[in-house]
DNA sequence: GTCTGGGTCAATCACTTGACTTAATCTTGG
DNA sequence: CCAAGATTAAGTCAAGTGATTGACCCAGAC
């Protein structure tokens, strides 16, 4: 009467009684039909319904049967593909070591997700599935809670503050969300127009990446403005600024 | 019977037989509403009965009577923004001229949208609503062509490039778009933060602004990998590229 | 062979939604 | 003031939704 198992652990389970069977067959065809709907309408447009359908169940209980909830199936989704992302990052995060270079550390960062979005090949769903996770008031929290809550990811933020060590906390954090949003939103735009068949800027997905890493680099380790010059109105910051003395922060623009 | 009339041209027009009424106050109420219930609980997943309903309308037709469509109602809700933004990039544009500092053109992108949402004051809403168009599959191409295409903002990435004039084509056009999404979604993030009153890195949105300007003008004047390097894994790059010969590129990582 | 229980199916439920209809109310020009 | 048209209220409708139910199917246990 109920499944929602966690589908992994129930694989090939020799021990007890279980007859686990096509089930798992029928969950993974679940989450392949709904990573696609929920990439191309919406995820909050498609139903349980529609998915069901999609994932050639003549039913429409299959989605509350085998995962209880929509919540529940977007996790699922999210999972298959964070967890791959996740194990690479913790790859690369070992051949980092202790580096002293920001590309390095911010390489832990990109590659391990376009890497894998090259790998989904294509047409892929995961990088918009992504980004609607990260602006949808309702599904932001599982995209927190499920991918963005890793210690993999906290030891990357930890080595790149390393390299930027005069920068303020604050200015850290901020731009480590800024690397965030560039590396998803960025994806998911190139997914689009992959999907699409439009021309894209990169020809595949490491160029993306490359891409990715020369623009994060340069804004990770761009100056920050001090905060009382910050207050004063852009303009007559502009006109005075090249005067250039400094008070010990980041390096200069130039 | 009908009325879809366009709202702003049809405000104290004293011409004609026109009893355009009370009837545009209500249309602002209906925008007001969405704009919120948009903010909070998903553009996808709030209904149009909520929405009347929010707006103090006893009728479930409301939105469907001045608007034709949510479609319609999203591009007022938008368009209501995106006028006064506009305005201010294209002034600002003005002061900008032929200046030589990136800065300056990032500015024209930043300020605007940070001091519209400092106007509205907190909370507001129109920043997490325009996040979501751009992610959403079906209300993306509402952004693109409400807010999105107005020479204003191609007339300020002319000036932009202009200030990197090394750089390929192909990264100049990838880092404008990376510069839209790093506004819309840091922008998104900080009202996000205020409307569930937790601390935020910066005490005001010009403060934001400030963070904003700095990251992308490091961003933007990042030097490019060239494609002939990019080609090759990232690590037999970072191996190598300390011994630094360069090609006429931008500036160097240093 | 029978039994058991997980998986699937078909049917049904209460509910919400957008569209539609009709009547009441307001606004304005004459 | 009054008629005309715009606006709003109130009710109805078919379609679609998530959830529940009980019957069916089938692989393995006994």
């Amino acid at each position: 009467m109920k499944c929602l198992c966690d589908g992994d652990d129930m694989i090939m389970t020799t021990q007890g009684r279980g007859p686990e069977p096509r089930a798992s067959g029928t969950r993974e065809r679940i989450i392949t039909a709904a990573e696609r709907l929920f990439a191309e309408r919406g995820v909050v447009a498609v139903s349980n319904r529609q998915i069901s359908e999609a994932a050639g169940q003549g039913n429409n209980t299959a989605v509350s049967y085998h995962f209880g909830s929509k919540e529940e199936l977007v996790r699922a989704v999210l999972r298959r593909h964070a967890e791959p992302i996740e194990r690479a990052r913790r790859r690369r995060l070992g051949e980092a070591g202790a580096s002293a270079d920001a590309r390095d550390w911010i390489g832990c960062l990109v590659h391990p997700v376009t890497e894998h979005l090259a790998e989904l090949g294509a047409p892929s769903w995961f990088a918009r599935f992504g980004a609607q996770l990260m602006t949808d008031p309702g599904l932001r929290a599982i995209m927190v809670s499920e991918a963005l809550t890793t210690p993999s990811l906290g030891e990357v933020l930890d080595g790149l503050n390393r390299c930027a060590p005069d920068l303020p906390l604050e200015v850290h954090i901020e731009r480590g969300e800024m690397a965030g949003q560039l590396i998803i939103h960025t994806c998911a735009d190139r997914e689009r127009r992959l999907a699409r068949g439009a021309t894209t800027a990169r020809t595949d997905w490491h160029g993306t990446a490359v891409g990715l890493v020369d623009a994060i680099t340069g804004l990770w380790l761009a100056p920050a403005t001090p905060a009382d010059r910050a207050e004063r109105p852009a303009r007559a910051y502009a006109a005075e600024r090249t005067g250039g003395d400094d008070d010990g922060g980041g390096r200069e623009w130039g």
